[in-house]
DNA sequence: AATGTACTTGAAAACATTTTCATCTATGTT
DNA sequence: AACATAGATGAAAATGTTTTCAAGTACATT
């Protein structure tokens, strides 16, 4: 049923496959007359041009590859849905590459996105190193394939586009908050592992803390659930901790959870503020306040660059940062 | 420095092409000696076969489509991660399409799977209508592209063969438990919109109330956590509930906080449980009683079942369970 | 009538693999 | 020594498109 391939419809409409593949792709160059008569046939025999003939003689694939860290993390996935919603604008195709795997090494899969023969590549890895930064701009010139990374960029280097926030002013406002309320010991909860954005996030702790003149303190924790709980029940053994803010909606709940079970209260013993409102962030009780980080429109947006990208059209920012905001609900005052 | 191609490797390896070939894909049919030559050669050429030339000389892609009806629900990602697991395994590429998005109807983005010449579709939509069904049946027959449904499943038909749960003794069971606790009044919290596995937890609910001879009542919400709230609300002027059973973790939180809210107390005046086991059930205070579903085990099942279809190797179960459990934390006594 | 020009069209060359078939070589058998 | 056989290899065909280049046609201009 599928079978019918592009000699089928030069046949049965008299022409040659070349005036096919015009009627198909420039239909512009081929006589309206015989455009009508080609695509008719193409319908009568539900001719579909074969993806790999077209991608091997046209050396495109519109196709772009899109590299995540983990889908499970709901900022990763959620940005998969801007990106889709565009990528389907511009007709291009998602191959989705998962790097958790231990199975292979990264460069092992970068390498088979170049074989895949992607047109263009999307990066939505805030924990990216410079080693894999350097990797990115060799494929980026040596394969002359667009890349952007979303969710994150490189300091300093703009070589690479970018699409993110400004986290070290986010980090900056919603620590600012927290001192505006009167709250005198604030934490800031970071990860273990070092990431680039939340780097920048605690950089603009920094700066509010430095500014107001009160000593800053920064405490490193795993992401997982349990063994944050211990480690922060040590916290509550001798800090008078009164103010935390955490790089992650997550990271924040998870704190308050060990807070309330040790009879501290949010908001008023203690303000709680995250990172990102995503859907954690309005089922904890009390509701998070938090940096609203644009996540759809993050993906959405380096999408719409990395089209503009292939097809070479001029850029007028190579890193590019939309606004975000801050909202306040229940663990503030 | 742009990409080398098999003749490149044959030249510098001093073989044929077709020995290039074979040393990849037969390394059987080809002298040790010679065979560790070629792949030194490959190896510092950094060759990889391009994909296009490869699925259409081979007719087959080693691709498959990945159709999910919104990325950012957190069991949806999970698959993923699961499903991408074992594609690596296999050495297939995952082409993604997310339905979502309004621009296309479903059938057309089917129509360009098709086009794709993948060779498996993996469909994660627990929403599958009959319509839909009925379309993958004959994108199944026609195009001789094998499919396979996980975390739903089709009653009374096995055609499109499926990985899940049995949602409806999940539900049977999880119902017991609150009953067994003493509850009397057991809601039942489901979606508006009817989806084919929240019609089996349903049914289990039911059948398990009917047991007990306890009148049974669901109550339908949408998922929009501000809508929950006012709906919720209504619930505790008058009705006097000691049991939810919800649909979803995220629900389950959701009605629980509005009981809080209600100076209504979980686990002493209402038992409340969840269905998936969900990150969210964990960051709830208090922490969350649900069904534990193997959302990653679903998708990599689902896609080790797609490889085997795929293969034409025997299946032993076109319709799979995998086993759940009902993991008791404090939203019950 | 000769020339120029703009449209249309087709032939054939890429594109980078896999796979079939034939050939060659080495080894074992009689 | 002659022959059969298995294993290793290469030449060339096949896969289904796009694209370049040349050529043909129709019409307007001189």
């Amino acid at each position: 049923m599928s079978k019918a391939t592009i000699y089928d419809v030069a046949g049965a409409a008299r022409v040659s496959l070349a005036t096919v593949s015009r009627a198909i792709n420039n239909p512009e160059k081929v006589k309206p007359e015989t455009r009508e008569r080609v695509l008719k046939v193409i319908e009568e025999l539900g001719y579909k041009p074969n993806a790999f003939a077209k991608g091997l003689a046209s050396r495109k694939s519109t196709t772009v590859a899109v590299v995540v860290p983990d889908m499970s993390r709901a900022s990763i996935a959620e940005m998969m849905n801007g990106i889709a919603d565009i990528a389907r604008v511009y007709k291009y195709s998602i191959l989705l590459y998962i790097l958790e795997s231990e199975e292979a090494s990264e460069e092992d899969i970068l390498r088979e996105i170049i074989a895949a023969q992607v047109d263009g590549i999307i990066y939505l890895n805030d924990e990216i190193t410079e080693a894999q930064y350097t990797f990115l701009k060799t494929i980026k010139n040596t394969y002359q394939i667009p890349v952007v990374l979303t969710n994150t960029y490189y300091p300093e280097d703009d070589e690479i586009p970018s699409v993110s926030i400004d986290y070290e002013r986010a980090g900056y406002e919603i620590t600012k908050k927290l001192i505006e309320e009167g709250r005198k010991n604030i934490y800031m909860v970071s990860t273990v592992r070092k990431y680039m954005v939340n780097d920048l996030k605690e950089a603009g702790y920094l700066r509010a803390m430095n500014e107001a003149n009160m000593p800053s303190k920064v405490m490193r924790t795993s992401g997982r659930i349990s063994i944050n709980t211990e480690h922060f029940n040590e916290y509550f053994k001798g800090n008078k901790v009164d103010g935390v803010v955490a790089v992650r909606d997550s990271i924040a709940i998870s704190f308050m959870n060990v807070a309330f079970a040790n009879e501290v209260n949010v908001p008023e013993d203690i303000g709680v503020v995250g990172f990102q409102n995503t859907k954690y962030a309005r089922l904890s009780r009390p509701q998070l306040s938090c940096v609203d980080v644009p996540i759809y429109d993050l993906g959405a947006v380096g999408m719409r660059l990395l089209t503009k990208l292939m097809n070479k059209e001029a850029i007028s920012d190579r890193v590019v940062k939309l606004p975000h905001s801050i909202v306040l609900r229940n663990t503030t005052k």
